[in-house]
DNA sequence: TCTTGCGCTCAAGTCGGCTTGAGCGTGCAG
DNA sequence: CTGCACGCTCAAGCCGACTTGAGCGCAAGA
């Protein structure tokens, strides 16, 4: 058992982070330090592995934070049925987003490429797509 | 010309989106009202196409609002350079989050499945991947 | 007439995810 | 022994994107 310990600076700088996150995910239990020496923070190797996990999976709200630290609590959480829930709604929510970005992205690029001198109003494939969703719109709104 | 008109409230409808945010919106300028008649908002053809443009550019922060106003602005934004940039930075911003995204979804499946009992400290696959962006840290810390 | 419904404004509140600041303790180099 | 770096807590602030609430106006139907 090596038994490094690093102060809250040292993760800060390793990873990249403000102090004041650490604290922060501290005080919210998503990473909580293995301990403290008097009344100093002291983090661990598997601390840093925890952080890096968090990392991976909290993408700026995307998996809030409340969800992170069910997902990467300690214990077999992956068994327990609340945490395979959180795990199957988060990956739902992923591939939604990943598929809204997609199109995002499309009419972007096409925004930036299109040959018209005013996409937005004149180019048809743009036009095409917008006045469909206005017409479900309208059709919504005498349902 | 056709000229119907359309409420707030029907827009709303419509949309399936609550009245405030469309008041929201026509105060930060994103989708301002067509007009009004008396004191009250009127939203005629244009402005549902707009709303349904930014609805697909908007994604819940990815692309910020007032970004969006910028690329869905009257004239031919598009070629102003800087809608141009808005652009070509809101693509790269969507393209690095997708790539995350991705990855976060990959971790995610395999602690869904993965066979043993507790994947975050057993996994070796796993293991692997936060071993390494720990030692990146500790180098980082190194240096 | 009076109530009901829709609309308006402006100010304040909410939520997530942090950051910032005040005020204090602690350890060790000069 | 003094100063400085680093650490701590707790409370408040901030940003984005809205929502909520108070208080008001106007028009149409019972």
């Amino acid at each position: 058992m090596t038994d490094e310990r690093y102060s809250i600076s040292e993760v800060a700088r390793g990873f990249g982070l403000p102090v004041s996150t650490l604290r922060y995910y501290d005080d919210l239990g998503v990473l909580p330090a293995a301990g403290r020496r008097g009344n100093v923070r002291q983090y661990g190797r598997a601390e840093l592995r925890r952080l890096a996990l968090v990392q991976r999976l909290h993408h700026r709200g995307m998996v809030g934070l409340a969800d992170t630290a069910a997902l990467v609590a300690d214990g077999p959480a992956a068994d327990a049925p609340p945490a395979r829930a959180v795990l199957a709604a988060s990956i739902e929510t992923i591939k939604n987003r990943v598929a809204d970005l997609r199109h995002a992205q499309e009419l972007l690029e096409h925004l930036l490429t299109c040959p018209t001198a005013d996409p937005v109003r004149e180019c048809t494939y743009l036009r095409a797509e917008l006045d469909e969703a206005v017409e479900q719109a309208l059709a919504a709104l005498r349902r």
